[in-house]
DNA sequence: AATGAATGAGCTTTCATTCAT
DNA sequence: TATGAATGAAAGCTCATTCAT
C-alpha cells in the first residue's frame, strides 16, 4: 500500500479534473465523470476538496501563480527586452507542450477563476506586460501602450496554442518557437507610420 | 401581459442570449435566465427554437457565417496581399466594436459549434488563411507554413479583443486598427533568421 | 366552401384523434400532434371541444352507447338465448372489422371513462349479462354466475379481438365468426363436473 | 430523514410504481408520484432506475418472463393437452389471486412493452400457442388455426381477469378455475358446424 | 371559426452535496 | 479515508389551455 494515497489521490482528481474540464468544459463534467475515472466514489471527492468550485479554483489558482513566476524567473535571468521576451515566449512554448491540458484549462477554461486572484498577484500577462511596460519607459522598445504591447506579443503565442487544440497546428510549439518570438518581436516594433506625414 | 407584443419576440431572445451567454458561459445561463430577462415564460421560447442548443447554433451559425462572408467580400475588393489582410483586420475590428458581445460569442463562446459547421463552409478563419496561403505560393510572402501565418495574424486582433473584453483595453478596437494592421503585417513578414547561416 | 365545415371539422378531429388515442395511448397523444394531423391550429380545437378529457369522453359516450344500443336491438331481433348471443358475437365482429381503430378505442384505450357513464346506462357489457342472466333465470342456460357467464363470452371475442390488433390473427373477425359464436355458446354450457362425483 | 434504511428501496419503488401503474396508468403516474408514495426523493429513484422506462421495463421483462416459465413448467409436468392446458389456466388463476395488481401490470398494463422483448423469448402467449399448436398436428385436438385457438383459450381467463379488475367478478379467479378449465377446454372443441352440410 | 404566441404548471432528469455506515 | 444511497434544488422541456388578433 502506498504510502501517500491522500496526496496521490489527490493529484489523480485534479489529474482527471482537469483533463475533462478542458475536453468537455467545466459546468459540462460532473463530480461522478470525474470520480468514476479514476474508481473513487463521489463523496469521497469532498475529502480532498470542499467543494466543486474548490476543485476547480485550487487546480487553477496553484498552476497559474506558479506558471507566473516560472515566466517571472526566466525574464530575471535575462537581460534586454529583446532576450527577456523571447526567454517567455520559449517558456510558454515548454509550458505549452510539457501538458497542453493543463495549459489550455489554465489560459482559455479557467471561467471566472481570473476575478478571484488577488489583484496584485502576479500573473503571465502581468509579468509580461510588467517587462514590456518597463523596457518602454526606458527607451528600449518605440513608445507605445503597454497594454497594447501585451496583448500583441501574447497574440503571437496563445493563438498557435489554440490553433494546436483545434489540430489546425502540430501539437508541439516548441519547434516553432523561434518563428514565435520574431513574431512577438516584431509586433513590439512594428508600429504604424505616423497619421499625418507632412511635406515629401 | 399582453399575448401579441409588436416587438419580434425572437430577436429579442437572441439578444438577451448572447448577451447572458457571453457573461456567464452557455452552460452556466439557463433558459429561464434568458426568457426572465426579457419577461417571457420559458415555454414561450420553445415556439421559437427547439431548444436551447438550436438557440446557440442558430445565434452562431447565422452570424459567423455573415461574418466570414464580410471578410471574403472586403478582401476581394482589394489587391495585393497587404491590402487585403489590412482590410480583413479592420474588418474584425469593425465587427468587434460594432457587437462586442456577439464578437466574443461568436469567437471566444461558441462551445463545440464550430464542429457542427458544414466542413467547407467559409469561416473566418479559412478566409484569412486562403488569403494568406496563395500569397506565400505567389511569392507575396515569404515562404512559410501558412497555418501558422493565420495563427500569428489572428492572433494580432483576437488578443487585444480578449483583452478588451476583460477591460484591459478600451472596449473600441477600430482606434488602434493601425496598429494592429502593422502587427498583423510585421508578423507574416518577421522570420527568424536562418538555423544556420554558414559563411557569408 | 362547405356548408358543414365546422362540423367537417369536428369530425376530423374526432377521427384522428381516435387513430392516435388508439397507436399511442391518450396520454402520449398531445392537442398539438391531433390538430397537426388534420391541419388545424392548437386553439381550434377547443371551438369544438372544452378540453382534451372533453374530446375523449365525446367519442367515447357517443359511439359507446350507440354500440350498445346496436347490440341490443340485434339481440331483441331474435328469439332464444343462442340465436341472441349469436348475433351480438356477430355484432361485435363487425363493429370490429368496420373500424377497429374505433372499436379497440372504445374497448380496451378507455381509461377512465367507464367510470363516468351513467351507472345505469346500458353499455355492450351489461347488454350481453342482460340476456345471459335472463336465460339463465328461465332455464334456458345451465344454472351459473351470470357475470362469469357474460365474462367468458366477452372473451370469446374480445381475446381474438386483442390478437388482431397485436397481428396475431388477421384483421378482420368477421371471417371467423361462427367459430366464435360456437366458442361463446360452448363456453356457458361447458359447466365442470359437479365437485364429488359420487359412485357409477 | 435517515439515509440508510434497511429496507430494499428498490423493491419497494418496484412495488409502488407497479400499483400505481396498474389503476392510473404508467403515463399518468409521475416519478413524483412513485416516490412520494413511499417517502423517497425524485432523484434517488435513479440510483436505482436509469430512467423511468427503465423501471417499467425492468418490472415488466422479468415478471413476464418468469411468468411465461412458470407456465411453460406447469405444462411440461403434465402429459396430453388436456391436462397441459388445465394447468395453465390454473396457473394464470393462481398467478393472478397472488398478485393481482402485478398480473394485470404485466397482461393488460404494459405499453409497448411487448415489443422490446427478444422476438423469440417465450411468453404466455407464446407457451400456450406452443402447446395447442402441437396438440393440433398430433391429432389430440380438432383441426383448427392454432392462433384462434390460442386466442379463445387466453379468453376463458383474462376477460374474468378483467372483469375481477373492474369489481365485476370476485377478486379471486382460483375458486373458479374449474369452470374457466372447462371452458377453454370446450373453446378449443367447440367448432362450428362445416359450412355445406349437404345430404346425409 | 381560426390562428398561434404566450402562459404556467408539471414532467423527467441531473447534479453538487451530505451523511450513516 | 472511502462508500454510495439519499437529498433537494434546478435544469430543459412538454403540454393543455387562453386569448389578442
Amino acid at each position: 500500500m502506498p504510502r501517500h494515497r491522500f496526496v496521490d489521490t489527490r493529484h489523480r482528481i485534479e489529474e482527471a479534473a482537469t483533463r475533462l474540464f478542458v475536453s468537455r468544459g467545466i459546468a459540462e463534467t460532473s463530480v461522478r465523470d470525474i470520480t468514476r475515472e479514476i474508481g473513487l466514489s463521489e463523496g469521497a471527492l469532498y475529502r480532498h476538496f470542499e467543494s466543486k468550485d474548490d476543485l476547480v479554483w485550487q487546480i487553477f489558482e496553484r498552476n497559474y501563480l506558479a506558471f507566473a513566476r516560472d515566466l517571472e524567473s526566466l525574464a530575471a535571468r535575462e537581460t534586454g527586452v529583446r532576450n527577456k521576451v523571447a526567454a517567455m515566449i520559449c517558456g510558454f512554448c515548454e509550458a505549452h507542450d510539457q501538458d497542453p491540458t493543463l495549459f489550455n484549462f489554465l489560459v482559455f477554461v479557467q471561467h471566472g477563476q481570473l476575478s478571484k486572484l488577488d489583484a496584485d498577484a502576479p500573473t503571465p500577462v502581468t509579468v509580461m506586460r510588467g517587462v514590456l511596460e518597463r523596457a518602454i519607459a526606458q527607451g528600449e522598445l518605440p513608445n507605445q501602450d503597454p497594454d497594447l504591447a501585451t496583448a500583441l506579443v501574447l497574440g503571437a503565442v496563445l493563438q498557435p496554442a489554440t490553433f494546436a487544440a483545434y489540430g489546425r497546428l502540430p501539437t508541439k510549439l516548441q519547434p516553432v518557437s523561434d518563428r514565435l518570438v520574431a513574431a512577438a518581436w516584431a509586433v513590439v516594433n512594428a508600429l504604424p507610420p505616423p497619421e499625418e506625414p507632412r511635406h515629401a
